[in-house]
This record gives C-alpha cells, sequence and structure tokens, in this order.
RNA sequence: GCUCAAGUGGCGGAAUUGGUAGACGCGCUGGAUUCAAAAUCCAGUUUCUUCGGAAGUGUGGGUUCGAUUCCCACCUUGAGUACCA
C-alpha cells in the first residue's frame, strides 16, 4: 500500500469535522490550557506558506498539551475590520462584508487542509455584529469611568460625581486633562448640565476632546502613533501631518505605570517587553517652577520644566520652551517678537517627518525674557528652540549645558556660558551625562553630594520652598480612537447639545448603517455622513433617518468608527463563551479558563495590539468583568517566512535580457520575476517569462551556458514581489503533514528565515519512511513481537528529546530527532507494536493525519489525539559501560570503555594503570586528574 | 545616537548546566537498480595537507586542564526607537 497522502488527510479532516474532535467544554475535571493565535486579517491575498508558521506551533503545542491531558482551548477567528476590505468598496462599491465573507471563506478552506486542530465552534469575527456589541459596550463602561491614582484603579463615574457633589474636586487625585480647574461642592452644585458634563469628559476613561492628531490625508483619517512609521503611514506608506481635530481618545496614559509593572508578572521574550518599556517611557525626576521676570507683563508668569536631573539645577545657563508653548507670546519682548514670530511660524509649516529627518541643525531664538533661579535668585534667559517637544513633559526644559548633550550644543552654538558644576570633569569639550560618577561641585548646599543624594536634597528643598515637585513622566500618550472609515465598530454615542451621550448598553449592538459611498462626505464628513438612517430616537430607542433629526428627541449620531485595535484587544475573553447574549463571557466560563497559557504571534505588534489589549484587561479586571489583569502569561513572537525572490536584468532601454552573470557593470533594470518560473538552478523558464506580460512578449535573451540565469535575493513574501509561495500547492504536491513538518523543520520559531521549496523532499521522505515501517504491499506489517533493548532505547530517547523540545518550543530539532529515529528503527527492522504505538503519539502532534491514519489501522477507534502522551523511561537508556574520552592536557588521545557506576576515584585508578596511559605519560607523574562523570577524563601534567 | 537580538560548511541549521564542533535535512560527487528517466537504496562531502597530521564556530584579547558556550574590546548584520529634558 502506498502512502497516499491527499486522501488520508482529506479523510482525517472530515472525520475531525464531523466529530467535532477538538471542541473544548466549558467545564472539565482535567485541567484547563489555552492555546492562542494572533487571529488573522482575512485579505484578498489568501494565505502564504508564511502565515501558518505560528499556527503550526501553537497546534503541536495545543496537541501536546491534550495527549498530556489537559483540557485545551484553541480557538480561531477573524480580525475582519479593517482598511482593505474599505479601499476595495471604494474601487469598486462592492460592500466589505460582502469582499471580508469571501476571504474568510478562502482562508478557512485553507486553514482547514492544514490540519490544524481549531474549536471552530468557537469562532469569532469582529466584524460581526454579534461580536461588536461587547466591543460597543466596553466603550460604555470606558466612557462610565475614572481613575483613581491614589488607589491605582478605575472607579465608577457616578461614584466621582458624589464626591463633586460633596467636596468638589479639591481632594480628588485623578487622571484628566486640565487639572488645574479647581472648584468647591457648591461650585459644582451650581453649574449647568453641560458645564458638569464637560467636566466629566475631563476625568473619563475614553473622551472627547480637540487633540493634535496625525492626520493622513491620502488615507482621509487620523493614525494613532504605533501605525505610523519614520513619518509615514504604516499601510501604503503615505505621508502625515499633524492637525488638531475633535476626537475620541483612550486614557491609556492612566494605566502607565500598572502597563510597566505587569511585565514583571508574564513570561514574554525579553525584546517585546523592551520595546513596551521604551513606548511607555518612565522618566523619574522633578517638575520646577520657575518665575519669568518681565516688564511687559505687571503679574510675572510662572511656567513648569520637567527635568530628571534636578540635582543639577545650579548648572543651569537659560531656559528653552518649545516654540508652541503657550507663553511664549506672552513674554516675548518687542525687541525680539519678529524673530520669534519668524521661528515660530517656521516651526510650524515644517512637517513632522522634515523635523525627524533634520536632528542635528541647531535652531532657536532668544525670547528677551528672562527666569528666576529658584536658589540663587539669578537671572537666566530664555529662548524658544525645537528641540524641546510641545507634547513631552511641560513643553519646557531648564537646560544645564554642562550636563546635556542637547543642551551643550545649543549653549555652543549662540555662544551661551557653560558654567561647571562637576567635581573633577573637564568641560571644554563636551557635556558630562554619568550620573554613577556624578559629583556635584559649584551648587551651594549640594556640594560633594552623588547624584542620588543630590537629586533627593535638590528636590527636598524646592518642596519647602513650594517652587517644584518629585515627579514621574510617561512618554506614553493617550490613543486616538476616532477613525474616519466606514468598516469598523460604529460608536454607540448620539450628540444633545454637542455633548456626547451613550446609548443604553441594552439597546447595542448598533449596527452598521448602509451607505451609498464609501467615501467621505462632500463636506468633509466621515463616510457614515452619507448614511440615511443614522439618528437617535430616544423615545423609540432606535436607530431613524437622519431627515428626522429635531435635537429634541432625535439626535445626531457620531460619524467616526473605532480604529482596528478596538476589536481584537478582548477577543481572547470572548472566546471562552462566544454565544453569550448577556455578556462577553459568561463568570463560569472565565473563572475556569481565566487566561492564554501560551500566546503565539508576531512581533511586530509589540506597541499596538499588545499594549492596548493589555491596558483594556486591566481596566476590564478593575470593573470586575474579568478575573486576571493580564491575559497572556507567555507569549511567543515567530518569525517571519521570508520569499526568495527572482530577478531578471533588461539593459536600460532595450528590450533586452541579460543572463546574471553577464550584467557585470552594464546599466540594467532589475525586474522581479515570478518564482514559478524558476527551477531550483536558478534557470528561468523564458517561454513562461515571456507570456507573462505582453511587454516581455518580444524581449531577446542573453544566455550563459546554455541558459537565461536570475539573480535571487531574501526579501518579505509579497504579491508585489512576485515571490509568494502557495501553501495549496505544497499541500497538494507533498501533503500537509510534510507541510507542518516543514515549516517546523526551517529552523527556530522565533528566527526570521527564508523559504525554499527545494527542501521538502527531506521531511517527506520521512513520512514515507514512517509509512513504511508500518505497511508493506501485504497490508499493516506490525507484530506482538517483544521490543529488543536497541528498540526500547530508541523509543525512549525519542519521548525524551521530543518532550524536552515541544516543552521548550524548538520545534526543528524534533523533527530531526524522529528522522533519526526511523532511520534506526529501520535498520533494527522494529515491527513491534510496543514501540510502534508510542511513536506514533510522539509524531502526532507534528503529523497528525498520517498518525491518524496508522492509529486507526492498528485497531483504534478513538482519536489518536486523547491518547496519553507516552512516558520517558530513563533506565533504557542507561547502558553499563561507556566510552570516555581520555584526553591529556586537553587534547582528546583516545577511549576507554568504564563501566558507569564506577566511582571518581575508581575511574581514576583504572584510567592511570591503563597501558595507553602509561604510553601516553612516558614516566612522568601527572599533576592532577579530572573526571567529569559519564563524559570525560582529563590528564593534566 | 540609544536599546535588543544574532554572526558556525555551498545552503537551512544542531551541539539545553563549559567536555570528541558541524547532528538532521537540502545541495553536490560517486556507485547500485533501470533500455532510459523518475523514485528508491548505498558510500562520500569544513578547510589545508608532505596523508604523519594541522587549522577551524565574525575579529582581537582574557578566564580555564578544556570555550561555539563565560568575561572584555571591536567589526558586521537584522529589529525596534528616535531631539523624551
Amino acid at each position: 500500500m502506498k502512502y497516499n497522502f491527499n486522501d488520508i488527510e482529506a479523510k482525517w479532516q472530515k472525520y475531525w469535522a464531523e466529530n467535532q474532535t477538538f471542541k473544548a467544554i466549558n467545564n472539565s475535571e482535567k485541567p484547563k490550557y489555552y492555546v492562542l493565535d494572533m487571529f488573522p486579517y482575512p485579505s484578498g491575498a489568501g494565505l502564504h506558506v508564511g502565515h501558518p508558521l505560528g499556527y503550526i506551533a501553537s497546534d503541536i503545542y495545543a496537541r501536546y498539551k491534550r495527549h498530556q491531558g489537559f483540557n485545551v482551548l484553541h480557538p480561531q477567528g477573524y480580525d475582519s475590520f479593517g482598511l482593505p476590505a474599505e479601499q476595495y468598496a471604494i474601487q469598486t462599491g462592492q460592500h466589505p462584508a460582502i469582499t471580508t465573507a469571501e476571504n474568510i471563506k478562502t482562508y478557512r478552506r485553507q486553514l482547514d487542509q492544514i490540519g490544524f486542530s481549531f474549536d471552530w465552534s468557537r469562532e469569532v469575527r469582529t466584524s460581526d455584529p454579534n461580536y461588536y456589541k461587547w466591543t460597543q459596550w466596553i466603550f460604555i463602561q470606558l466612557f462610565n469611568s475614572w481613575y483613581c491614582k491614589n488607589h491605582e484603579k478605575a472607579y465608577d463615574i457616578k461614584d466621582l460625581v458624589e464626591l463633586f457633589k460633596e467636596e468638589g474636586n479639591i481632594n480628588i487625585n485623578a487622571e484628566c486633562q486640565n487639572v488645574g480647574d479647581i472648584f468647591t461642592a457648591e461650585e459644582w452644585n451650581a453649574m449647568s448640565s453641560e458645564a458638569q458634563q464637560s467636566i466629566l469628559l475631563q476625568y473619563r476613561l475614553t473622551y472627547l476632546a480637540e487633540t493634535e492628531v496625525n492626520w493622513c490625508p491620502a488615507l482621509g483619517t487620523v493614525l494613532a502613533n504605533d501605525e505610523i512609521v519614520n513619518g509615514v503611514s504604516e499601510r501604503g506608506g503615505h505621508p502625515v501631518i499633524r492637525k488638531k481635530m475633535t476626537q475620541w481618545s483612550m486614557r491609556i496614559s492612566a494605566y502607565a505605570e500598572r502597563l510597566l509593572q505587569g511585565l514583571e508578572t508574564i513570561d514574554w521574550t525579553d525584546s517585546l517587553k523592551e520595546s513596551q518599556r521604551n513606548w511607555i517611557g518612565k522618566s523619574v525626576g522633578a517638575q520646577v517652577k520657575f518665575k519669568v521676570v518681565s516688564n511687559e507683563v505687571k503679574e510675572a508668569p510662572e511656567f513648569e520644566v520637567f527635568t530628571t536631573r534636578p540635582d543639577t539645577i545650579f548648572g543651569v545657563s537659560f531656559m528653552t520652551l518649545a516654540p508652541e508653548h503657550e507663553l511664549v507670546s506672552q513674554i516675548t519682548t518687542p525687541e525680539q517678537k519678529e524673530d520669534v514670530d519668524a521661528y515660530v511660524l517656521a516651526t510650524a509649516k515644517r512637517s513632522e517627518r522634515d523635523r525627524m529627518a533634520d536632528v542635528k541643525t541647531i535652531s532657536g531664538v532668544f525670547t528677551g525674557a528672562y527666569a528666576i533661579h529658584p536658589f540663587t535668585k539669578k537671572l537666566i534667559p530664555i529662548w524658544i528652540g525645537d528641540y524641546v517637544l510641545a507634547g513631552y513633559g511641560t513643553g519646557a526644559v531648564m537646560s544645564v549645558p554642562c550636563g546635556d548633550e542637547r543642551d551643550y550644543a545649543f549653549a555652543k552654538h549662540f555662544d551661551i556660558p557653560i558654567p561647571n558644576i562637576f567635581e573633577g570633569v573637564d568641560i571644554s569639550e563636551e557635556a558630562f551625562s554619568d550620573k554613577e560618577k556624578t559629583v556635584i561641585a559649584n551648587s551651594d548646599f549640594l556640594n560633594g553630594m552623588t547624584y542620588k543624594k543630590a537629586t533627593k536634597r535638590a528636590i527636598y528643598a524646592l518642596e519647602q520652598m513650594g517652587q517644584g515637585e518629585g515627579k514621574t513622566n510617561y512618554r506614553l500618550r493617550d490613543a486616538v480612537f476616532s477613525r474616519q472609515r466606514y468598516w469598523g465598530e460604529p460608536f454607540p454615542v448620539y450628540y444633545v447639545n454637542g455633548m456626547p451621550q451613550m446609548i443604553d448598553a441594552k439597546h447595542l449592538p448598533i449596527k452598521l448603517p448602509e451607505v451609498e459611498k464609501y467615501l467621505p462626505t462632500e463636506t468633509g464628513e466621515p463616510p457614515l455622513g452619507n448614511a440615511t438612517v443614522w439618528a437617535w430616537d430616544t423615545e423609540k430607542n432606535d436607530l431613524v433617518s437622519n431627515d428626522l433629526i429635531d435635537n429634541e428627541t432625535i439626535h445626531p449620531l457620531e460619524l467616526n468608527t473605532m480604529p482596528g485595535w478596538a476589536g481584537s484587544s478582548f477577543y481572547f475573553n470572548r472566546y471562552m463563551d462566544p454565544e453569550n447574549q448577556n455578556e462577553i463571557a459568561s463568570k463560569e466560563a472565565m473563572d475556569y479558563w481565566q487566561d492564554v497559557d501560551l500566546y503565539i504571534g508576531g512581533s511586530e505588534h509589540a506597541t499596538g495590539h499588545l499594549l492596548y489589549s493589555r491596558f483594556w484587561q486591566k481596566f476590564l479586571f478593575d470593573k470586575g468583568v474579568v478575573p486576571v489583569d493580564e491575559y497572556a502569561k507567555k507569549l511567543i513572537n515567530q518569525g517571519m517566512i521570508l520569499g526568495t525572490s527572482a530577478f531578471v536584468y533588461r539593459v536600460e532601454g532595450e528590450n533586452k535580457f541579460l543572463s546574471k552573470g553577464l550584467v557585470l557593470d552594464k546599466k540594467v533594470q532589475e525586474i522581479h520575476a515570478d518564482v514559478s518560473f524558476v527551477n531550483s538552478s536558478d534557470e528561468l523558464d523564458i517561454e513562461a517569462f515571456k507570456n507573462w506580460r505582453p511587454e516581455f512578449k518580444d524581449a531577446e535573451f542573453i544566455l550563459e551556458d546554455g541558459a537565461y540565469k536570475v539573480g535571487r535575493d531574501v526579501e518579505k513574501m509579497s504579491k508585489s514581489k512576485y515571490n509568494v509561495v502557495n501553501p495549496d500547492d505544497i499541500v497538494s504536491d507533498y501533503g500537509a503533514d510534510s507541510l507542518r513538518l516543514y515549516e517546523m523543520f526551517l529552523g527556530p520559531l522565533e528566527q526570521y528565515k527564508p523559504w525554499n521549496t527545494a527542501g521538502i523532499t527531506g521531511v517527506h521522505s520521512f513520512l514515507k519512511k514512517l509509512w513504511k515501517l508500518y505497511v508493506d504491499n501485504n497490508g499493516l506489517k506490525v507484530t506482538d513481537a517483544t521490543p529488543t533493548k536497541d528498540n526500547l532505547k530508541t523509543l525512549h530517547k525519542t519521548i525524551k528529546k521530543v518532550q524536552d523540545d515541544i516543552e521548550n518550543f524548538s520545534f526543528n530539532t524534533s523533527v530531526s530527532t524522529f528522522m533519526i529515529s526511523v532511520n534506526e528503527l529501520t535498520a533494527q527492522k522494529c515491527t513491534s507494536k510496543d514501540i510502534l504505538e508510542p511513536l506514533l503519539v510522539l509524531i502526532s502532534p507534528y503529523a497528525p493525519h498520517i498518525a491518524e491514519e496508522l492509529w486507526s489501522q492498528l485497531g483504534h477507534n478513538a482519536s489518536i489525539s486523547t491518547a496519553p502522551f507516552p512516558e520517558f523511561d530513563a533506565s533504557h537508556l542507561v547502558e553499563s559501560s561507556k566510552n570516555y574520552p581520555i584526553s591529556f592536557n586537553g587534547k582528546m588521545r583516545f577511549t576507554m570503555e568504564l563501566p558507569l557506576d564506577m566511582s571518581k576515584d575508581a575511574i581514576e585508578k583504572a584510567v592511570l594503570e591503563n597501558e595507553k596511559t602509561q604510553e601516553q605519560l612516558a614516566g612522568r607523574t601527572p599533576k592532577k586528574v579530572i573526571v567529569v562523570p559519564g563524559k570525560i577524563v582529563n590528564i593534566v601534567g
């Protein structure tokens, strides 16, 4: 019987689907284990061989855990809201829901043929109203919450209203926009409802505010910081400009400290944690008040600066404000006004990208105003400079040129004095910023102190004077939550007199309306502005036509939609109980499944999805919705599988192609050729290439050694680079089991590695050998023979290695182990059922179809997936004696057979008495003999 | 610039607490089988070599009887981040 992989795989995929083999139950005696993949966005291009890499790894782990007796939750779904479907809709008029449904169908077919053990009964789609109902519900919860910094926890906004009624906001320590506005209980109670609402808006965890946002004109929408790469949009690479807009924001900054602390409790890679730490960007220092001396203004204004080096306060020789700082226009003297205005204007004109591109150029202008030093009372000139960012800290710095590189460069450039406040340090060439080696001098009461001491002392002194305080700053900005797009979650929000109101949660979901056009309206409103039934009737509690808006009972609805990361920030909880109509998931389900034990996905989500989802989880935890505040105990980033692109070289200006070796230094244009036209020797199928596109039809090809050789390069797999390898082809040529094994065999899971289809023959022939070990022309050839010592040794070596490998996620080396084992067993002519059966269980997570087939041929009725993992017995590996390498001064000379149970001393004695040893020593006495038990004997002399 | 990760044959990679470097696979070479090819099987495959050996894990040092593994400096590549005070 031949190994007919296509039939076998189809048969078992059907069996698994019909028998719901991998359906997880929510109550079980078994311990739980939750293995999660980052769910895909179903793009129109379908899957290429790079996509399943992480899914195969998680599937192996999930299957392994089932063999170990765990109740495994291994779900899959789709992150199905997103830009490509919308842009396709704009071009073709096809509704994104239809495109999305078609793409999901393709994805499902492709995923199914690889044989994943997903529990599809729990599938979620973020664009499904039954799902986004809960996205909207969470939004409402965020709106109805505020963050108390004293308890580091989110509370109901009603509690805050109660506090305002009783004592105003004087004692409230909360995250909010304008901490400055203090009011009493009387003042609060006297306010109009609108005034109260606009104050509350400043405290809510999601809030509407006019903020400076990243506007991408080409995409017609705003983008979050993590959606911008090198100053251009991540999708499409379009320019991005700063613009003030009224937008929904998420107060993720409230959770900055907890997001940072939480990293200590989870098993994620160090590089990923480091990315998140950098993104959160905590810095500890002080906020210091400076008074401005000015003839122009009667009442001298104050401004605050943030510094991480309050110990260097006596080294301040100037102050620098961001050009956008609100004080600039107030304090500038008439003589300096012209220069300052020109500078502010010039800075405003520069795009984000320009400003990023040249960080070397030093520019700035003196305002003519001075500040008073809090200790020395000396006058310090106030400058403006674009190296100070309006968005960080207070938008103003105290410049200490001797201790900070940028301040130093600025001072040198404008010839500002650079006082030295460090003991024994030469600052004539550069600033000195080594905190550890700092000893303060020329600084009054700080003299002789180290960085640590001086910092503490300076902050204390400032606090005593009421001139400053210790302060921690975070780089993490609140996340803009509005998108001017169609294909996203609608907000459950309507407006009364311009103030946002939440629709009662019991009326959710608010379904996405139909629109004529997916483009923004002519007046520049988002696409939802094209909807006709998009107003809220507060009496009927239902959607009604816009024409009926009377601002009495019928009000306009929010036109923006939520960003892509909304739906993906809690889906892992929804899988626990996806059908639930009353809650995200029932309490029982959440208490049972708790959190994700293993999460596998790409590292490109480090500062996007993986940060936002942690934020929402912490919020839901505060509200008592979820039982844990970190949702993923362990996370692994799978590396990317890269494509091997092929290039042809067209002589510039001619339709003539040179073979790679003939190009030399000639002027040629490099063109991607489809990799399917190229064989394993890098030779191009010229006919296929000519027929590919009409422009190549009459091309001339200059060959070398009778063939056209292409150039090769490893790049990201992408349609536009014509280097995509489709898993469908691999599955039909070699089978899903070969694909699974090969993807693992390519290299370490977390590494980037190029795909090369030619190599798959290795793992494919392993499967054929495995088949031949069990089956010959007469069918199954397994016997009840008692296993030999060698048989048992091979088996238990394999059990040990494979188990260790899976637990360390070194799937690549287990594939090698399987190959070695099958070769050994073949050489041993092993037909013993007692060996072959457990071997199948070991292989089944990797190559489940062939394992399932042989398992059933062995007479089992139940699926192999529930068979227990074989137990390792070390006694089969222990030999009575071992070949010890004997070395002299570290150089290996010969080996000696010695019993394993010999003591160190006995080994030493035996080795020294050995004939060969005596020969080597030639009468000399060795200094030392080192015995590493079981490994090596080293004679030093 | 800063942070992190990584550098081993023609290629992907192995060597899990320091102990015979190059497992396993691809590719290549030779052979068997075949009319022939595919498939399959067997042998060989780090480099140099005077065939005794010698060198060898990015480079240069160090610790050690012994280093791909640990320490220091440097080089290269990749990823992230970017005037964060």
